[in-house]
DNA sequence: CGCTCGCACTAGAACGTTCCAACGGTACGT
DNA sequence: ACGTACCGTTGGAACGTTCTAGTGCGAGCG
């Protein structure tokens, strides 16, 4: 009931308007609006009659006609780089699910754009927002060297980042987590079970957020008067470098654990004790990031770091908002904390 | 150059319209539009001097704006379930990225939305529709009866299924992965590799997708002369079922391959295996369905049916494109083909 | 009583685009 | 020479909403 579309005589169907409600309501089409978006200005008597007219026609604003009128579209664009196959990294895959849900509890929508080209980062960006498509954007990718950011506040585009942003003179609002404090919460967690030859296999120092996690675990051991040098490996972020990596370190370090920035190097650290027919855990233990699908899945499972996309995708959808009311640039962060998760690969 | 925002007196910035390049070139705003969408009616030099004027202002097309006009958002929704974290399925997300590929060539964006609530199909659908939010959708959650499709077709939305449409009146555009050809595949490569006694792991009979999967290994082994009786277990996709089925299966008609319905079924396999002391492929082999991330990081790597995803995207789009220009609905599907990856599960 | 104030509501304009009907001009056929 | 057709272009209307400036009316106050 009331669900129906309205039909017009040639067979057609068309939705019913603002100005259908408000014939039937006797009412002017001001009053419907406001009996939408600001119902405490009518009368008790006026709204009930409005809101029965609505839903008798089954009415629903059109959203194109708002967004023209507002100048707002309430759609947040989100870049979608193609899809990595072999890494384990699926903490975006995550996050948009995330923003999906988080978005929806404030009436906003999510607007997937390609980031085929990495070259130009203005690609896709300055066409959506010159185009009124999207308020706003969420930025993921601030990590190399973040060309987009930079882009995004020279044109005055309002966009909140998940990441913090690595250069110093950079004025947008952020949401991260600490990734020091996951590698630390997994270097304290393997102390307790008793290792102190902890190795670490992370990014090369190009990488702020790899050098941030790498600081979790050298300030941890440091903390408890652990040497940390000859233990410490930086590649490139893939299985093969972490097989690698670890078969070095376990060579000329002998370590009895492994503190990685990854899940995937994690991943190369359990193939190369695989081969080694050493057990994970028992003989040598490891610990991930990101807490990937499969590091439950494995046998005995990975121990690993994770963020806390959920409320990550809540935060920057809060700033989001206040960023687009009231209109004030505050370059503030959060940083949250990430939790460990630990499973098999870390426990005898 | 060209790319700065137009300023007015006051120090906002507003964008360029239309108005503003007809008045540049001297041509009414009309002209200016058939510039855009119809070049071909202007003459040569005209449309050289309007060209000029858009790149000198910087001009893009409002959307808002031509959405009203038009009655199209060229915005495709798809409904995102939330994250399954104990499932390896990440063909949803997989496709997701692909679609948004897609959908660029095609000059459409994603607009994500929340699946919530699965009690009401319409949740979502109806408002983003009625708002002239989205065009049309693409809709992956056929399997479950699919109340979505058939409340869409009543409704007369405008949509394609990633999925057969399982009950017969469907009468809807479809696109899908010959499911059974992947598990014949599968059970024709194990049968290569000198196996007979090839088990089945699949999903509970109320599954058309896990029946159309079982079929393709049934149908393989009958051709091969081959018994299926006592070899085949319906569980719940988790990989607890996974294993208890292996384990059941192993003790009670000891197959030295199994074919699963999904890597998150063959996960459960492998863990009853470690448990065990065999060794996957040399010992018992394995296959999955679905190819997840960690199908190719698992030490030794588990062999698996992969969708092909983005033929399948691009397959959507097509006719998306065909059924929003022509207005035709004509209920005709593509099916396409998976491939087996091989990988150490399956081989000695 | 007259004036102001606030309440509930209204009429018209505006947002920026595309659709529609029509324009003047040239080329063609009869 | 005249009607017809087409080409390139134009001005005005329309899409459905919200903004702006107001209207009528009753209450409060000197």
């Amino acid at each position: 009931m009331g669900r129906e579309l309205h039909r017009v005589q040639d067979g057609a169907t068309s939705l019913p308007t603002l100005a259908d409600v408000a014939a039937m309501a006797g009412v002017s089409r001001q009053t419907v609006s406001n009996a939408l978006n600001n119902p405490s200005l009518l009368r008790a008597d006026t709204l009930e009659r409005v809101r029965a007219a609505i839903a008798h026609l089954g009415y629903t604003p059109n959203r194109a006609a708002r967004n023209l009128r507002t100048k707002s579209s309430r759609l947040i664009g989100l870049r979608l780089t193609p899809f990595a196959e072999d890494t384990a990294n699926a903490t975006i895959d995550r996050f948009v699910h995330a923003l999906v849900q988080a978005t929806r509890a404030a009436d906003y929508h999510v607007l997937l754009f390609d980031g085929n080209d990495p070259a130009d980062p203005s690609s896709g960006y300055d066409d959506l927002v010159r185009s009124t498509a999207v308020d706003a954007f969420v930025v993921t990718d601030t990590f190399k060297g973040s060309p987009q950011a930079a882009y995004l506040e020279d044109g005055g585009v309002p966009f909140v980042a998940f990441g913090r942003p690595w250069t110093p003179a950079a004025l947008h609002p952020w949401v991260d987590v600490d990734g020091a404090a996951g590698t630390s919460a997994a270097t304290a967690h393997l102390l307790a079970q008793g290792h102190t030859r902890i190795a670490w296999i992370g990014w090369r120092k190009d990488s702020p957020i790899g050098e941030d996690r790498r600081a979790g675990w050298s300030r941890t051991m440091h903390g408890h008067g652990l040497p940390t040098t000859g233990l410490a490996s930086r590649v490139e972020d893939c299985v093969a470098s972490g097989v690698e990596a670890a078969g070095v370190l376990l060579d000329e370090a002998r370590p009895t654990a492994f503190v990685c920035a990854s899940d995937t190097l994690a991943t190369g650290v359990l193939h190369q004790l695989h081969a080694r027919g050493l057990r994970p855990g028992r003989d040598v233990a490891v610990t991930g990031f990101d807490d990937a699908p499969f590091a439950q899945l494995l046998p005995g499972g990975l121990t690993s770091v994770r963020q806390p996309v959920e409320e990550v995708a809540v935060q920057v959808v809060d700033r989001l908002g206040k960023l687009l009311t009231h209109r004030e640039v505050f370059a503030s962060g959060t940083l949250l904390e990430p939790t460990l998760v630990v499973r098999g690969s870390s426990e005898r």
